[in-house]
DNA sequence: TGAAGATACATGCAAACGCATATATCTTCG
DNA sequence: CGAAGATATATGCGTTTGCATGTATCTTCA
């Protein structure tokens, strides 16, 4: 059943993706903030400074209406500041407040662990750098890519 | 900012992933089946016998009732036949119907452009080989990982 | 055999999503 | 400067999702 390459490696990809994330969203880490939840927020523990919701909607794999509300209901529940950005009108600036940045930091560490559990079970360290490699490597494809057709 | 590899190769491919399928949300395939449809579709095409909704659920990122509704549908617009698995009163099998395939054919050969055109802008086939096996390897690692805490 | 628990799928319901579009601000150019 | 178009975010609305739970069937074991 082999295709071209690209299609198969795609095909392992998202296969890969899908059995890992049953498996981290079947572990009681989501009682504070659910995995997408936490994925903004993991987002938001890297940024040094506050981000554009646009910025912050290229790493988010979520609609720009659905990415609005979410950071809305983090701005509710206190996780997250949000403020008008004094450069452009348009624009809002988002951050971590103190509490979401130790939700972030409490619900991390699990998270961490189950993922380095979960992914040095089947691949030696080098398969794990080559691995991380060539993801960035696709990242940073895809990111430019222009469209077709 | 880096961590242990196996968080470092983890988040390179959630970013993989989610650059990667927001190009592909983006392309116009999706008119006759969502992506979602498809990913299902595609699923049973490559199944020779019909499939338990649980075993496609293995497959598919997606609650067990988030599925029985999305086959519902499939069902009512005649991409996939159901019936009740004679060896199992509990179970149904589920196989792509005649206009189903189609379908999937149709959509299926064009997002593989899609797919083909954007993996191998940034990586060489040896790439894609590489990482088609690395993804296979943490797929098999994921699904028999043993819950923890 | 038959009662107790496990498994497979379906359904009620509130929450969250995507699409289309509204609103506000910025940019460009005559 | 000011109108026309572009960009950033928010909102209306119908659809889809997840969680909790219901119903039916299977399995186990006394």
């Amino acid at each position: 059943m082999s295709q071209h390459p690209a299609n198969d490696a795609w095909e392992a990809l998202l296969s890969a993706h899908a059995t890992t994330m049953k498996r981290f969203a079947a572990d009681d880490s989501w009682t504070e903030v659910s995995l997408r939840e936490y994925d903004v927020l993991y987002t938001l523990s890297k940024c040094q400074h506050p981000i554009r919701l646009s910025e912050l909607n290229r790493h988010v794999l979520l609609s720009q209406p659905a990415l609005s509300r979410l950071v809305d209901r983090l701005a509710d529940r206190g996780l997250i500041d949000r403020c008008p950005d004094p450069a452009d009108g348009r624009g809002i600036l988002i951050c971590l407040s103190a509490a979401g940045r130790a939700v972030q930091h409490r619900v991390g560490r699990r998270h961490a662990r189950a993922v380095a559990r979960t992914l040095t079970s089947g691949l030696t360290p080098a398969d794990l750098r080559q691995l991380e490699a060539l993801c960035r490597k696709l990242a940073a494809a895809a990111a430019t890519a222009q469209a077709h057709d």
